[in-house]
DNA sequence: TCTGGTCAGAAAATCGATATTATTTACCCA
DNA sequence: TGGGTAAATAATATCGATTTTCTGACCAGA
């Protein structure tokens, strides 16, 4: 019998990980075609559970599968950026207002130890830290008792990361104090203000968007 | 060359249309176990790409992973249903705006043909009436240049339609005139009179879901 | 030179078999 | 007799090899 908890995850689990990371990253560029002996060889394992790992990627939108020519890593664009930052609002002002209306205080308790926790760590961990503040921000969304919706967002959640990293992560939280927009939403939660936390965690993403934006249109030009 | 358009579709392909199909039509139970093997028979393939077509399932919320122990579709309760119904209704009317105000003549014009087939298509052919019925829904909103709020209301729609087969297809449109309810949305969205085509959507959704329901409680407690 | 078709090489999709892992059943000991 | 352990069984996860399909280069004819 198994008595250790860290059960050794299955090979597809670890293929999907691992290949999403790249992805988000960036080291795998958009539109990269995604070859499975490549990839079989980088991850050292057969290719069922690169192709199972890939076809679970296709779900999350961040791989295409073409026809019968195999794999790729989905195509960016600003359009596709747009929408994504549109849906988010929309989608997250809908699962927080509902959040906020179910709070209890475990709920409370889980946020504020997130949000303690993201400040604490360092900028300079990128992936760590990218990790603590999904986690404060899906920690807002939690108390929402609709998992479709919780899905959704987690997905753009995902699509959006992608993009920061493509934009360059070192540009990401230096014009603004992003530290004091994160308290201020979390303080509006905890208050159970919900228009006013709705209104600051929409501000947060819109300017992060724009500022996203102006920094594709300066990479363009470039 | 291949000058057909008729492309024979991968194994993966038939397979994943296939169990969708048994899923929502109810002949694979809801939480039953999908055991590879008798898969296998059934469609005469090998096991890969059934796993493949389970996989791309999971994504699609209609069949559960479980750790190491194999897949199952998954479950249905009301609650889902619930969830399910007040997430298409939020995200149909973002797109149903969006499309109508995007709405150009060949909109126009796929919209009332989709109408029009589903109108001639008789009830006695069920699969094929919602094959219909689902496409005139979802031309309603393909003005709306968002392809992934569009994949979310497919995937929603197809939720949902597996709750209409296991209340029992015959009761589904008895009580109420579908047919007058459907010309009544096309007509508000030809008019481009978007707060009435949303209206009138999303109360015919209310009013099949009142209707489901019901119908649940009814079987539950016989 | 350009078009169209054919052929070789590469890649993907699929299969059958093997190794792992969960679940059930039978058994032993308290 | 009941709880827990261990073997047996069933099913999954994974691999390596085969079959099918696509891609790009090459050559012939116009």
């Amino acid at each position: 019998m198994q008595m250790d908890a860290s059960q050794e995850p299955s090979s597809t689990q670890r293929a999907y990980l691992a290949i999403r990371r790249m992805i988000l990253v960036g080291e795998l560029a958009p539109g990269e075609k995604l070859k499975i002996e490549k990839l079989r060889q980088i991850l050292d394992m057969g290719g069922s559970p690169i192709r199972e790992a890939l076809t679970l990627l296709v779900s999350d939108l961040l791989v295409e599968r073409l026809d019968q020519r195999g794999f790729r890593t989905s195509d960016v664009s600003p359009s596709n950026f747009a929408e994504i930052l549109n849906l988010r609002c929309h989608l997250e002002e809908m699962a927080l207002r509902e959040s906020l209306a179910n709070a209890d205080h475990a709920w409370e308790d889980r946020l504020v130890i997130s949000h303690h926790r993201m400040m604490r760590e360092p900028r300079a961990n990128v992936e760590r830290f990218e990790e603590l503040h999904k986690a404060f921000h899906m920690n807002l969304l939690n108390g929402c008792h609709s998992p479709v919706l919780l899905k959704f967002c987690n997905q753009l959640y995902d699509l959006n990361i992608r993009y920061r990293y493509l934009a360059g992560q070192a540009l990401n939280y230096s014009a603004r104090d992003i530290g004091k927009e994160h308290s201020d939403i979390m303080n509006a939660a905890v208050d159970r203000n919900t228009d006013l936390a709705c209104r600051l965690l929409l501000d947060h993403y819109r300017n992060t968007g724009a500022f996203l934006e102006k920094h594709f249109s300066v990479e363009a030009a470039e």
